[in-house]
DNA sequence: TATTGTTATACTCTATAACTATA
DNA sequence: TATAGTTATAGAGTATAACAATA
């Protein structure tokens, strides 16, 4: 399956064998590149790239439940609330009680966490720029749609 | 920079917003999705993804030091020495101390790591095999491509 | 003094199971 | 009984700093 021919180490240089051929390890180090990356660029603002993606779902759906967000991105609500209690202690999100069924919260930004979402929002879109600056026009798009695919393909099968 | 248009949640569904036009957000989408899929399709090996690149730098690169490891995988030696300690419990490693330099081990597989390795590069390589299929021909290698160039890129700048 | 590796420690991310409160 | 959310707990993964042994 690796397609590239391993890259004997003759020289003495060590050699990663078959691993640059399979797309799961390339996958799972540009992830990493891609977070350290974020690390250094964006580090002073204090968002992860987890809590950048639940701050951009809560803008696009005020009001959401917790268990909507857990079911939509794919985390536990056990592993959402302490992530949910660190941003509502900075201000930037407000969980008030649903009228209409009090076990349920309606999750929303707060002015500030709107402020804080639209600083990381250009960090992240540099970054983006920045891949983007790696690939040739076109590129971008198709990539964007086989990483889809991957992820649907793998979530229907095995 | 998201291309895609954010899809406006008329209906009442929830929307992911600009996330799925994100780079970084598919390549973490994408990484998940196969983690989870071989904990799936390779749970009963008892073996990580990064135990398996692991075990297969060391079949490419027999007789490494653990700095060498920790330089090539990009994991400190620290996050190193615990996970070797367990794969050397269980028999797959063997750590012998360099004849010139007694500060150093020098890392190699035992037969039954051998053994383990092949049984899970079987698969990884099935998982291979289905990610593939989401894929057209050529895209796969255009893929690994882009995603090699992403990584640089990162690893460059910033 | 510098380097290889270990240890102590800490922080993040993740989940399961048992729980509370509401429905 | 069922559901939304919390808590206790546990495990993997990651790193920094201080350390021991060796060079």
């Amino acid at each position: 399956m690796p397609q590239q021919a391993e890259q004997p180490a003759a020289n003495g240089a060590p050699s990663l064998g078959p691993l640059p051929g399979y797309v799961g390890f390339n996958l799972r180090r540009a992830q990493v590149a891609s977070f350290r990356h974020l690390e250094r660029t964006a580090g002073s603002l204090n968002l992860t790239p987890g809590q950048f993606s639940l701050l951009t779902f809560l803008e696009a759906n005020p009001g959401v439940s917790q268990k909507t967000v857990s079911q939509e991105l794919g985390v536990d609500t056990s592993t959402l609330t302490p992530v949910l209690d660190g941003l509502a202690n900075r201000q930037l999100i407000r969980r008030g009680r649903a009228d209409h069924d009090r076990r349920t919260y309606a999750l929303s930004l707060t002015p500030s966490g709107t402020r804080l979402l639209n600083r990381m929002r250009a960090r992240i879109e540099a970054q983006e720029t920045e891949m983007a600056a790696a690939l040739s026009p076109g590129e971008r798009e198709d990539l964007l749609n086989m990483l889809e695919r991957i992820c649907l393909r793998l979530e229907s099968n095995g």
